[in-house]
DNA sequence: GTTCCGGCATACCTCCAGGGTATGGCGGAC
DNA sequence: GTCCGCCATACCCTGGAGGTATGCCGGAAC
């Protein structure tokens, strides 16, 4: 009967990837006949070839292409619904929110500051950058505070605030002297990139979303000003980023018909929960740039 | 070790439905006793309480809950893998693409007439009305037509064209001889609703969806119109719909300021294929109402 | 109170399938 | 030719899924 287990597709994911049925076994810690068997014997549940075993390395057909696809969601379901399953055991009641470092932080805290006593056990966890969705995604939280770009996947979302977003320049570079930036003056001048942390396929984003310019990979802002103030590239921030950031060699000028920057909260899709609502209604209910 | 199987969850599942081990074990084909081993064995396993045995009656905790919700999308995940799997196996290359019986199919047969030659195998499956999403989700289509509203949970979509919408009323009715309308004249006037065929939970959607007032319940256009000339209801149908429609029992009028009629084409989150790519820019290339 | 009963848990058995070892077959490299 | 990497087959062993029999418990009926 075709009901694979989730053993099977953890399987079959670890031979579809390294194409080699003998050292996924390794990988999986077990033997190698018993992985062979296993995948002879989804290919017989789904009454569909998997593999090419014609040529001399494994091959995957069509279908053994579109189950190793298809196979992600259902395995990250099943973490996230484990997860879930488990924080809802365990911890008493209370949110578990997420902010990267930085201005979200602040305006986490004043957000949990007016849930005193309204909510019981709001867990504030401070995460890496861009791994804000992921964490609500999987289950480690229940809601998070991001901004833009981010992936929404499986995300409902609701704007929080926006701020005009303003140039980092160093205090030397030639465009400080104007009072105002046109979006075109920083073309091809280097954006810095964030970077994502703990992540296995590291991927970056760049400070200034248009541009395809990339600079130097940045961890936390300041890191961000210091490659700023070194001349060796131009950020967007936040405007109160730049109140927040004041230093010499480093000088912020508006920028004309930018995006500005966006802060959002965002939960899984389809879980409002009473105490969730009552976090986004209060994130929401006052809200406006630090 | 916290690694539920398919298995497992289904069981909890029909579990956690019927509130009763014995009965549920009925369901299910087996016996009472190993479900409610397997169940502990999942709350073992998960380290989490799931049912609270306390009362009379079986019951289930918070954790319990949130794996009821959170165990559905993997169960639906993991059909849709398994049918796409299947289906990527079997048929030869090939889209399967479905629409509503009406207007959507005269497009999709243009749209497959202008694909002959480029796209071998495209095939048509006209299916219920709103079940079309379901359809794509679940991998038993790769492609469909739609119009608003439809519930786009994991799909991917593109507009194809809008066209106007008109009241459809009974030739005697009071409304008939205005030659155009607005919102507030149909206002405490019921509206058909659809059917939504085939689905274990009934469910239905209003032929005019801003308006509360629910009338009878129809499954096809001429059911419409026949409830329409009844004098039972009155409904907004798209403009291509009242032309090929034409009956002495129903006129049509134009209304001011409604949503317009969309089309669109929709398919699964992420998996654009090169088969389905073209279909979709073919679709879109000379979209105009029919 | 006693009795009955619905419903879950426990005890114990059976048997299949998932995992192991040993080995054969087969194609490519040399 | 020989060797080697890699998958399949054959066979054994054990854990666990599923079965039956039965006990335990709380509520309802009286």
């Amino acid at each position: 009967m075709p009901e694979p287990e989730i053993r099977e597709l953890r399987y079959f994911r670890a031979v579809a990837e390294d194409l080699n049925i003998t050292r996924a076994a390794e990988r999986l810690g077990i033997a190698q006949p018993p992985l062979s068997r296993a995948m002879r014997q989804l290919e017989h549940r789904l009454g569909v070839d998997l593999f090419d075993r014609s040529g001399p390395r494994l091959g995957l057909t069509e279908a053994g292409e579109t189950l190793l696809k298809e196979s992600q969601p259902v395995l990250d379901a099943l973490d996230s619904a484990v997860r879930r399953t488990q924080r809802a055991g365990q911890s008493s009641g209370g949110l578990v929110v997420t902010a990267k470092p930085g201005v979200a932080t602040e305006v986490l805290h004043r957000i949990v500051t007016e849930l005193q006593g309204e909510l019981p056990g709001v867990q504030v966890v401070v995460s890496g950058f861009g791994e804000q969705a992921d964490m609500v995604r999987d289950g480690r939280a229940d809601v998070a505070l991001v901004s833009r770009p981010f992936d929404d996947h499986g995300l409902e979302t609701e704007l929080l605030y926006t701020e005009p977003r303003v140039a980092a320049l160093p205090v030397r570079h030639e465009l400080a002297a104007r009072e105002m930036l046109a979006p075109d003056d920083l073309a091809g001048i280097p954006a810095p990139r964030w970077s994502r942390a703990n992540v296995a396929e590291r991927n970056y984003w760049s400070a200034r979303p248009d541009d395809p310019v990339d600079g130097p990979i940045v961890q936390d802002s300041s890191q961000l000003l210091e490659v700023v103030a070194f001349g060796q590239a131009v950020a967007l921030v936040p405007q109160s980023m730049a109140e927040r950031n004041i230093r010499p060699d480093v000088v912020y000028r508006p920028v004309t018909d930018v995006e500005p920057y966006q802060m959002l909260v965002v939960w899984p899709a389809g879980s409002r929960s009473a105490d969730l609502a009552k976090f986004v209604e209060v994130a929401t209910r006052r809200s406006s740039a630090p």
